[in-house]
DNA sequence: CATGAATGAGCGTTCATTCAT
DNA sequence: AATGAATGAACGCTCATTCAT
């Protein structure tokens, strides 16, 4: 009973919820078959709609986690301390960093939101709108204390740096030769010069 | 039977073609059967695959036409008159301008570029290379010559910018508060912002 | 803990025939899944094997039920007192006033009893033959003693005269215009008005 | 080309027809499968849903057919000549032959009627309405003239009758010692007895 | 050039039943 | 006495593609 394991010890949903991850972030979603992540998973396909209620909701599930968790840090560092000008360059490296260290769900979010039911859709465009506006508050914050530039629309420069992110699933290659870090450093510097009065 | 009309002197093919582009982009490829595109075309399946070898095709052909679009400009404009951050700023609205007027193409062509298949993809990758190179080429001109900062990788450069305009469909929406130019503008300066020597 | 209840008080597999009855009158047996039994019954899956070995079981005890409840009333009835045609007539309406009493059953009766397995088919045909006979045995005591036509074929009379029974549950709206006790009484005139010697 | 065979002159259509309705009278409309039906059409699933919407379509294919059968007949006869005792002997025998003559028809009709779909069920009902209504106008003009009863309710007749025809299917076996006609002539009398004025 | 009937493989989902606990 | 995870087979339906006409 002791988690020995690694993959073995892995409850069913659980299992489930990370093979399903793999092979949407693999082939898209529209490309797996339920049948696909059963057998990655070693169970049936029963067993899948004993947890989960469709194939849709296995896609929910996977954005529901990832949004969770970036929405938490994203709190943690806005509020956190130091200027804003330091918030905002942490905040836009750690979002590539831990978009780089899930970039199947990185994959996943941008090819396949509109692949869920319009009511899901729904819900997770409003969590993502709530991320996205915490994001915009720390560029307000700094247009109002005269550090970025005041000419600025803020919410166009979120959609900006967020477009850079959501991709990094298409070109990022682990393994080569950048690192997470190297990237995040890199495009945080990129907006942070963009939005700084020069 | 002569070119007189709009809708109704355009082949068959065209038809097909501007249905299927329309209907990829509304609901993605996977989502879109060939009965449907065949009936907003008003042909029959037969006529369909007269014209193209299978559904793939038709998705190849409208990453072909945009790509052969966006390359032609930007030749234009990266070798045309005015200083390299004159020439960067003109390409960079250039190509927010066209992908916002081409938004259809603009949503397939980052939702559905895994759903071609592998060769078509590769094709398709190594022609999106030669635009970013070129694009590429005019950040190291611009760097070469000591306007642009010199510790920037160009490479990361253009796959940050491109990342905010593939992503353009997810968030721009016609008739709203925001103009094709207005967005190509900010968008242009926030490029040149990050990269020019302060 | 005390029967002090109604509906509470039921023991389990009460409760379990009562829900499967409405769910089965509701939708029809394949329609019923036997999840929706045990939620209705506020008991899980195992709970219903324990007591009933299928749902076939479940459809069998219907059945039993009604037709034990329709033979003793016949039964009774029958053998009573009064003149044979006092006696077709109170049976005639007794078995309507039941049959909309329990439309429930009524409507399972001559929907589902082709989904039961065929041995439990026979059975119950079985037992339901045997009540027809009993009814037609009245009809040929009113033909031996010259009371009801002698050219009538009884068995005839008596499945003209059930098929308008069964077929209570496709039309009779509790609450309609019509009480139970109207529809009786003109459904055993008409019954009389036919077999009784003008 | 020309005519020859039986079943293999038939059209796809109308052997998935056929064959369906067939089926479907044996077991019942969900327990036959599409795939049953298509075997014994000997075609496969895709030809079926190349003609039919769905199962649904199929089974309301058969409902449309038997009553646009039934309706014609009834309206000839209803108006044709003869005194109205003998227009309404003459339709009540009729509609038992021709129930009995499509006896998979009838079966289907009372079994599977709740399968459909809702708004296939209405238009069913009502189509149904219509024809109960014409045949108890003819209930109301014998009363009128004085023929029949007065104090009966004729709709409640109507229900009475029909419910006796509609349960033929699951008595009336084809080589009993009951011919088709026999059966007619009965019922049709006991439905005269039970309304003519004594 | 174009039709449309037909294929055949695969899809997401349901469900009665079993069984270790 | 009762749970609920898991099975495995079947279900209705979709669809890109082919081909005789």
């Amino acid at each position: 009973m002791a988690d020995g394991g690694d993959t073995k010890a892995a409850t069913v949903p659980q299992r489930l919820l990370a093979e399903a991850t793999r092979l949407f972030a693999d082939r898209g979603f529209d490309r797996t078959s339920v049948q696909e992540i059963v057998e990655a998973a070693g169970v049936t396909k029963g067993a899948l709609y004993h947890y989960f209620g469709s194939k849709d909701d296995l896609l929910h599930e996977v954005y529901a986690r990832v949004l969770r968790l970036q929405t938490e840090r994203l709190e943690e560092i806005a509020s956190g301390t130091g200027t804003v000008t330091e918030r905002l360059h942490r905040a836009a490296a750690d979002v590539v960093v831990t978009s780089i260290e899930n970039l199947d769900d990185t994959k996943i979010f941008f090819r396949s939101m509109h692949q869920l039911s319009p009511e899901k859709q729904k819900a997770v465009r409003a969590e993502r709108r709530r991320y996205h506006e915490r994001f915009r508050a720390l560029v307000e914050e700094g247009q109002r204390e005269g550090t970025f530039r005041a000419e600025l629309r803020p919410d166009l420069v979120v959609d900006y740096f967020f477009g850079s992110v959501h991709h990094l699933g298409t070109w990022y290659r682990e393994g080569g030769p950048l690192s997470a870090t190297q990237v995040a450093t890199e495009f945080a510097d990129l907006l942070l010069y963009s939005v700084r009065r020069p």
